[in-house]
Order: C-alpha cells, then structure tokens, then sequence
DNA sequence: TATTGTTATACTCTATAACTATA
DNA sequence: TATAGTTATAGAGTATAACAATA
C-alpha cells in the first residue's frame, strides 16, 4: 500500500484522506462486528448490554440520558431498562432532586455481568494481539489513542 | 501511557497484553458505534444494510451463506432479503445448478445504495481524519492493517 | 407551560419448529 | 435421508403519539 499520509498537494491530499477513511471505516467495523459476536451468554442481548456497559461506566444516570448516549427515544430506552431491572442488573428509583427523573444504577450482579462480558471479548482477543510483532502492537498501542480522539472530535 | 507493548518478562507481558486489549476493544466499538449512526437514509434499517453490504462485496451468495455470514439463522436472513428484494436493492433467483438454492445479487440501485452509504460515513470520518497530524495519520493507516489481521486470524 | 418518564400501538429483527422442494 | 429455503408463530427493540407527574 503506498503511504499517502502526508501528502502536501491539495487534491492528492483529498484522496488520500479519502482512501485512509475507507480504510479505517472497514477495518474497524469489522473488527467491531467480530467483537461482539464474544459475549457473556444469550440471557442479555446487544442492546441490553450496551445499556448496561453504559451505566456501569457512567452512573448514576437518568433514561433520557442513557437514551441519547444510545442514539434511543426514551420509550425503547424505558423498555430495555425494565428488563434490565427485571434481570436484577439494575436499579431503577426516583431522584430526591427531582421527582421527574429516575436514577439509574448497576447492582453487584449487574456490574459483575459487564466485568465477565469483558473478560470473553478479551479472551478472544488477548491470544491474538500475543501472536502479533512487538511492532505491530506498538502500532496498535498508538492507533487506540489516535481512534478515541476521532470519536470525540 | 507506559509502553507495554514489547515487555519480555511473562507476568508482565499477559498484564500488558491484557491491557492493551482493553484499549483496543474499547476504542474500535466505540467508532464502530459512531460510525454506524451514519447512514445514508433511513429506508434502510441496519441489519438490511448489513445484509446488502455483504452480498455487494461477496455476490454472488446463498441465503445460507450470508446467514452464517452476519450470525443470523435462515429463516431471519430470509425476511431481511426478503426487505431488500421488495425495495428493489437486491435480486433473488434460483441457482441453476442446485433448484434447493437461491442465488443473491445486488441491482444497479442496491450498488449505488452500499456506496452511498459510504460515501456518508466518509463525509463524518474524512473532515476527522484531515484534522490530524500526518503522524497520527500514518500510525492510523499502519493499524488497518493490523486490525485486519486479527479480524482475519 | 415545559420536562421527564411511562403507556399504547405498530413495525422490524430475531429465534425455533414445522413444512416443501430438491439432491 | 439430508440439505436449502420458506412459512408460522412468538419475543425483543425500535418508533410515534398520547398521557401522567413534577418543576
């Protein structure tokens, strides 16, 4: 593959962006796609365990919160909480601030539950990036920082 | 960030290798995420988009396969076809030299469709990654294919 | 009056079980 | 008899619209 990284020339520049997108946008929707197929078990689904993962790293939280991070209306929100509250994964109760709201909190059961989901991804993981070249890792290593400042942006 | 990434020490290398998983898992969902809520449109749901990517890149394709290939049983593979053939994005006839099997392939208007839908996610990611410096832009484009490769293994 | 959550209703995606057609 | 696909039916996730409670 040609390295077009820093190109200087406008046009050529446009395209080199552009073909590093399509790049990126392929490699990491695959790998993603790969990833998630690794989980826990079938009693919480992908949308439940979003929730859940969600909570888990940034409670306490209301629905309509919880809902915009997912990209949900509150309604389809509200119902995977319930089962989510249903599975003993979390509680759901009033805020003392503002009766309009509910707080959102994992149980020990709940948190454990991403804890262990964790773990599976990692387990397929871990034995692949331990097959990879020092170097290869290091490029990973870099590339995590590289990903997370793109999603923030 | 300490640099684990070429630790010779056992203990210390599965410590950094599970770390380093963690920053990779986390980092690739989460643009995976980001990008998927880019779409060309929204007569298209995501799992029909899944379905007519895949056929485009790998036509022509059995009911079957394209199930196993996105996780899905065939019955549910079915249906969502069954989505894209009505919306005119993919074709369904049977294989001449099998009459139990049906072959899949992408119209004129599914083609355009899959490419316009990168075209969009592009549109995010393009503007992103110019915003970088040509060091993070060669480290991201060395990742791809590393992150292909573990999708791969 | 505006905001937060919930309920009602409808459509898509998913699965398992049962059926049809072909090999 | 085995395989590929389909149909039947049911559960989960999503949405919009309408409602209730609180600020």
């Amino acid at each position: 593959m040609t390295d077009l990284s820093d190109v200087t020339d406008p046009p050529k520049r446009a395209v080199a962006h552009a073909q590093l997108s399509s790049e990126v946008r392929g490699s990491v929707l695959r790998l993603a796609r790969r990833l998630r197929q690794e989980k826990a078990d079938t009693e919480v689904t992908d949308a439940q365990m979003a929730a859940l993962g969600y909570v888990f790293q940034a409670e306490p939280l209301t629905i309509g919160q919880l809902g915009e991070h997912e990209g949900v209306t509150p309604p389809s929100m509200n119902r995977t909480v319930g089962k989510l509250v249903d599975a003993g994964l979390l509680t759901r109760r009033p805020d003392p601030a503002d009766g309009r709201r509910v707080v959102l909190e994992t149980t020990p059961a709940g948190a454990a539950f991403v804890l262990e989901t964790r773990r599976r991804r990692d387990e397929w993981l871990v034995p692949r990036l331990a097959a990879l070249s020092a170097d290869e890792r290091r490029t990973l290593a870099d590339a995590t920082a590289v990903l997370r400042k793109l999603t923030r942006s």
